[in-house]
DNA sequence: GGCATTTTGAATCGACCACTCCAAAATATC
DNA sequence: GATATTTTGGAGTGGTCGATTCAAAATGCC
């Protein structure tokens, strides 16, 4: 009954993600959301309540159309080798964070700075996944060793190397690497998760 | 002959270092460093001219004091195994980034956040170092190669992967991670750098 | 002590920040 | 068409940002 939207709310939720994605939670401005949007301040303050709220809405819908599809990967059952499935999620992180058309990195890693000792809600928004990942990650990795899988250091060793890396490759792209070179990265991370015990290949 | 400095120059910039890095450029108003150095503004901007040159002479002194310590391991020709000096090194950045009296992570990582497409001088002043890490590395390697070691990548995709470790070490820091589990992750990547031609221990 | 030089403190600058207020506009229901 | 409900545009809120100005203060040199 009331006023419809001139743009609606999933969109102005993709267009946010795509500024705080590029420059970060802090050099993004309702200025320049305004403007991206083609709305006034009042109108983003009526459809989010904060700046805070809008970027925390940005960063959910990031996880779920970008990060979920490899997230499932790990977090349901699995009994292939554990290599394969993190070359898998890391070869799909690698060419999320080189897409052509979305900014360079993780919007998890890049977008909310560093965690202070004070107060920063942006860092905190963005911890929360980064803190999930290793978590599902490092069980999936005992559930591989349960199954007898021979893994190359202990799960929670795994899972912040895993998951370190991946930090760095956002960074990585954010400094101008291609997608080749990630995908490198992440085929050589995979490729140490399980014990080699043979030399493999020229 | 004129009026000497209440705070030296060196301290003042080591002050302002511990600020941008347990902070973030952005986050670190004049204000704060006027707070924590004791000096008005005027004294600030007297000395350094602007809070972006005060920003690249704090950045300079940290990778002085706290990296080219352990960049001195790669840069000069070394004839030892390839895998046991970057885990020398990264075992080195793992106790800067988990310091008791330094603020946690990466100042070359953390403080200057993600590199826009537009102007963002902190940005490129952090990623000039990084770029240098990961080129000395590689070149490392070639010469790791030349001297008859057996690498388990390219050059370059060891290089990358190592400095992806270390900004991933970096953000795992900040985000509560302990020293322990750094030199985890820091031993697993080392661990990964040579060919492994038979399975080694438990 | 007088002078040149530099630093220091305090007040202040315009610009931009996140955010709000309010009247006008646009719809559904009646 | 009248009314209720919500969105929209635009002006404007106080606050903080980086940066500046200027006189007073503190030194070495003479």
């Amino acid at each position: 009954m009331p006023r419809p939207r001139l743009v609606p709310e999933h969109e102005a939720i993709d267009i946010a993600l795509t500024l705080f994605w590029s420059r970060g939670y802090d050099r993004t401005s309702i200025a320049d959301l305004s403007a991206a949007l083609g709305l006034g301040p009042s109108s983003i303050y009526n459809a989010f309540g904060s700046k805070e709220r809008l970027f925390r809405r940005a960063i959910e819908r990031y996880e779920e159309t970008h990060v979920a599809p490899w997230l499932a990967l790990i977090s349901e059952p699995h009994d292939g080798d554990p290599a394969e499935l993190v070359r898998t999620l890391m070869r799909g992180l690698a060419r999320v964070y080189t897409g052509d058309d979305t900014p360079p990195g993780c919007a998890i890693f890049e977008s909310g700075g560093t965690a202070s000792p004070r107060d920063s809600q942006a860092a905190i928004i963005t911890q929360r996944p980064r803190d999930a990942l290793r978590r599902d990650l490092r069980q999936r990795f005992v559930e591989a060793r349960r199954a007898g899988h021979d893994l190359s250091a202990t799960p929670a060793t795994l899972a912040a190397a895993v998951v370190s890396a991946l930090s760095g490759m956002s960074q990585l792209a954010c400094d101008g690497g291609s997608r080749a070179q990630l995908l490198n990265v992440a085929d050589h991370v995979a490729s140490g998760v399980v014990r080699r015990t043979r030399s493999s290949g020229s």
